[in-house]
RNA sequence: CGGGGUGUAGCGCAGCCUGGUAGCGCGUCUGCUUCGGGAGCAGAAGGUCGCAGGUUCGAAUCCUGUCACCCCGACCA
């Protein structure tokens, strides 16, 4: 990559940040000019941002070339025939951007290729012989999300890497399954990211078995829990819990109480003096139309994922006011589990053996109280229906979870004959006989790692990027460009970095030091080399690691060694 | 889609309530002075006030509609 001039790279910087970034990343990502806006969740990639956008493929490339997949390129438009064999054109929903042609075909922006990259093979791959086969692309691509939010972090159209597996069987895929795993591991670490292999709900997509990658950042989206103790690390949605089963506690008698108007937990806890956790909280579900009914402690929130399993519904979706009033006979805000008719009725398993409970009493305006599950919940089943969180008991080994948030960056799944089976992508094996192969899916998001990487690495000033994926590695800084001595030390400290492979960035600019030093750090490139009418009248430079407040003298003639071991050392990751 | 908020110069904002020829800071351009952590002075360019209707002698300002963007929720390979 070619050395570069300040007064020639186009990197507008902001001193303040635009009013629609909220998150660090993205008001970091605006302000050091590495990306703009041009609609919600559509960015352009300016030239530094492009750069990192370039580093982290070449990462991912290398490890997946490395893991044995191969790079190809799919299309980004495709046809809705596909969809439709696969069964998703009705159920991927509004997220999927659809188009017509001018011949009025329905065509789509791939959300993800599944579909396409399943109808290729299925065309070209007839023997056990074939396999395995790992194939992978860096594709835009578009979903239309309900709301996209910041920055790079949620887009609609966002750049992935995704490659797909096939082999003959179920435990073959599962070792394409592991092998992927491990290229994930060297891909995060080479990063520089801060990860955790998560397991996961494997959501609309299919498969049984599935890990997301998740980078730690308070900022992240999603909610995981890992244990302490064991080690094992969830997202909430799949986290399997732990409880004290057996505490039968004393029982109550069965009360009425007028709560006018009390919908909510908060409501009824306030008016009638108990603590949520006493309440149950009575959930109404519409699973392919008919009613279920889910019943938590009241300071907890329903699992859904959890609760969808249990009705192996095609859908299913909180239910709306008028199933709510069928099933209860009263107003939405006083349902309650006692006395439900000829309604499924499901209750989490920590509360069988609970007593002196409140819940609706299925009346407008009226609660239960001293309700005693056991007792008063006819025919009620019992399941684990809480989302995990911060305290709860570890189902591997019993400690407590600890609750962390993370940005997804990676995703792998193993998948089966979900599409195989639909699109017919089949082989003959060694006895001739024709088998549906097994796949696997993994992808990686390029561009929301841009996002991650920032929100992991930033302080008050700027963006500190880690070598690998630093747009440039060093950055030299002459001072005082009147001073013709100070100029021909950084131009030549410039050329030698340039000249042994180092990426070195110049910062020409007839600018005051301050500027400079406040886009050197707005920008993030990790070493800065600054070159000072008073440091070459000694022979020196200033070495500084953008990520340490330390300052180094270092002798002029030594500065592009040392520089060009550090910018090794960090590449290598052994060091910075 | 529900709730909340914002659209005025490239960026950040004031002006709107109480209609009367559009302003501030930063940035940009020119000149001079400055020069180790976002300089000073002087001058300049830059705005269909999101858009469309309406009320009015007159609308950034009032009314109606609409679009875009942001936040919370629901959603989510």
């Amino acid at each position: 990559m070619q050395p570069m001039r300040l007064t020639q790279l186009w990197s507008p910087t902001l001193k303040e940040s635009p009013k629609e970034a909220e998150v660090i990343s993205h008001q970091l990502l605006l302000r050091a000019g590495y990306i703009r806006k041009l609609a919600a969740g559509i960015y352009t990639f300016l030239p530094l941002g492009w750069r990192v956008v370039r580093k982290v493929e070449d990462v991912i490339r290398e490890e997946m070339d490395r893991a044995g997949a191969q790079e190809i390129r799919l299309p980004t438009v495709q046809p809705a025939e596909l969809w439709e064999e696969s069964g998703r054109w009705e159920k991927y929903g509004p997220e999927l951007m659809r188009l017509k042609d001018r011949k009025g075909g329905n065509f789509c922006l791939g959300p993800t290729h599944e579909e396409v990259i399943t109808d290729l093979v299925r065309g070209e791959l007839r023997s056990y012989r074939q396999l395995p086969l790992n194939l992978y692309q860096f594709q835009t691509k578009f979903r239309d999300e309900l709301r996209p939010r910041a920055g790079l972090m949620r887009g609609r159209e966002f750049i992935m890497k995704d490659a797909y597996s096939f082999d003959l069987d179920e435990e073959a895929a599962r070792e394409s399954y592991e092998r992927m795993r491990s290229a994930y591991d060297a891909i995060f670490t080479r990063l520089g990211l801060a990860f955790r292999p998560v397991e996961a709900d494997s959501g609309n997509i299919g498969g049984s078995l599935s890990h997301e990658y998740q980078v730690l950042a308070e900022t992240g989206e999603d909610a995981i829990v890992s244990c302490p103790d064991c080690g094992y690390t969830a997202n909430v949605e799949k986290a399997e819990l732990g409880f004290d089963a057996g505490s039968v506690e004393e029982p109550t008698p069965l009360g009425r109480v007028d709560t006018p108007g009390a919908r909510t937990i908060d409501e009824v806890s306030a008016m009638l003096g108990v603590t949520a956790d006493r309440l149950l909280k009575t959930l109404v579900y519409d699973a392919d139309g008919s009613p279920v009914v889910f019943v938590v402690p009241g300071g907890r929130d329903l699992n859904e994922v959890k609760a969808e399993r249990l009705c192996s519904a095609e859908s299913f979706a909180p239910a709306g006011a008028a199933m709510v009033e069928a099933v209860t006979g009263a107003a939405v805000g006083f349902a309650g589990p006692v006395g439900l008719d000829g309604v499924r009725v499901v209750v989490d398993r920590t509360l069988e053996g609970a007593a002196d409970r409140v819940c609706g009493a299925n009346e407008t305006d009226v609660h239960l109280t001293g309700v005693m599950v056991r007792r008063d919940v006819e025919g009620a089943e019992f399941a684990d229906l809480l989302e995990a969180g911060d305290g709860d008991r570890c189902g591997r080994c019993g400690g407590r979870f600890a609750a962390f948030r993370g940005i997804e960056v990676g995703h792998v799944f193993h998948l089966g004959t979900r599409y195989s089976e639909a699109l017919g992508a089949r082989v003959l094996d060694e006895e001739g006989t024709e088998v549906t192969l097994s796949m696997g899916c993994y992808g990686i998001g390029v561009t929301r790692i841009l996002a991650a990487a920032v929100e992991q690495h930033h302080d008050g000033d700027g963006i500190r990027w880690p070598m690998v994926i630093a747009p440039y590695q060093v950055l030299v800084v002459p001072l005082q460009l009147r001073d013709e001595r100070v100029v021909a030390t950084a131009e030549s400290i410039y050329e030698r970095l340039g000249a042994c492979g180092v990426e070195v960035l110049i910062d020409d600019r007839d600018l005051r030091p301050g500027n400079k030093f406040k886009d050197a750090d707005l920008l993030g490139i990790p070493l800065r080399v600054t070159v000072g009418s008073r440091g070459v009248e000694k022979g020196q430079v200033e070495l500084k690691a953008r990520d340490s407040d330390d300052v180094h003298d270092v002798a002029i003639e030594e500065v592009v060694d040392r520089v060009a071991s550090l910018v090794r050392g960090g590449l290598s990751g052994t060091g910075r």
